[in-house]
DNA sequence: TAGATTGTTAATCGATTAACAATC
DNA sequence: TAGATTGTTAATCGATTAACAATC
């Protein structure tokens, strides 16, 4: 009998891993408590809003005492889903797709790069990183076989469109969609997007109006 | 004599890319007016939103008519400072600076990649998709020299944070942040971070409670 | 125990939505 | 003109901050 799980707003989900970055910090630096007023400090944030975001999960600290590092560290990580290991495959051997298969820091969370996936018959065969391009023929079975969570898709818009559709059908749970569009998906995927053409974007609005502002 | 400037929160910046890629689809759909109340269903959001949001930079619109796509796009274009050319460096010549070089969807956007830089010598003078890479040594000399506005950073943490602080004092504008650590950089620089470590992680957090809750 | 600091309730602030008069 | 739709004010909703009793 499951309790009725309090809505977590997106903003807070925003914060959980930059909060899991820092205590990872503070771990590899031996530090082995903190209280939200210090770690307030540290990340530029009010302890209210870390005391208050934490205990949307559970009561990790302790009244005089503060967290203990290793443990809020630990418990951030189950709460992300990070405590164990998530199959991905990138569909697109394009330069951002061999970019993905080269980044090591993803493997070190437990996210490995499994496969990549090309349409292009003359890029099938090769590898990068270690990692194998695979044809788009072997996709459906190739997830099914390896337990193949999550697609990056590192592919241009409209084929991006076109495997979110073929997708849906298939064991994935997760789409990290680097494509420049919105994706239609049934509620049982999750879409994370990556769109640096916005982000660029923001980055020129930004300097804009400093300059102009402030 | 300029009039005080409303306080624009990020939560509009953040919609703003996004409304001017629907405006620029509609465009080339050959669409050439569109109500707050159709666009609010095309993208999902509410139709007030839109209003509001378009209302903090003027009235775009007309009563009775709606707003004019081609005007909107352009305006927009102008409010996030897209209607000129900004001059772009990627400092890290690695899998992901590679990839950033041969991303021609920025220079659509007046984004111009103009050089990639990297401290190791065997990679110096080598080309990218048409870029040159240059050794660190020439860095604030082509900045200066090349009107140069932005910097990409796609190296490792730790040569991240010191470039923050080399930048500060040449002409950078901002910093595209690659690298997952924030940066400290005075207020003249705007800083946008793209930190895909956290991007994955908000999938897996997505994803495990997508599949228990609701 | 006394001091520190949490967990949590209450107050404030800001963002989103609704409503409607203005006007094309 | 009548109908449509904006710009904008008011109402609601949600997120952040402040305060403090509980407790280690």
């Amino acid at each position: 009998m499951e309790q009725k799980e309090k809505k977590i707003s997106k903003a807070i989900i925003q914060r959980l891993p930059r909060y899991y970055r820092y205590l990872g910090e503070l771990l590899s630096q031996g530090v082995d408590r903190i209280s939200s007023s210090d770690f307030s400090k540290l990340m530029g944030v009010t302890a209210s809003q870390i005391r208050q975001d934490l205990n949307n999960f559970g009561g990790f600290g302790q009244q005089g005492y503060g967290y203990n590092v290793k443990n809020l560290y630990e418990e951030i990580g189950k709460i992300l889903g990070i405590d164990r290991v998530h199959n991905i495959i990138v569909i697109g051997a394009g330069n951002f797709g061999k970019a993905l298969a080269g980044y090591s820091d993803f493997e070190k969370r437990g996210f490995r790069i499994k496969a990549l996936f090309d349409k292009d018959s003359t890029k099938v065969g090769k590898t990068y990183s270690g990692i194998t391009i695979h044809p788009m023929e072997e996709l459906r079975t190739y997830i099914a076989d390896n337990n193949i969570e999550i697609a990056a898709l590192t592919v241009p818009k409209a084929a991006a469109i076109e495997l979110a559709s073929v997708l849906k059908d298939t064991g994935i749970k997760g789409i990290w969609n680097f494509a420049h569009t919105d994706l239609n998906v049934p509620d049982s995927i999750v879409v994370e997007n990556v769109h640096l053409s916005e982000s660029i974007m923001r980055l020129s609005y930004n300097m804009k109006s400093r300059n102009a502002g402030s």
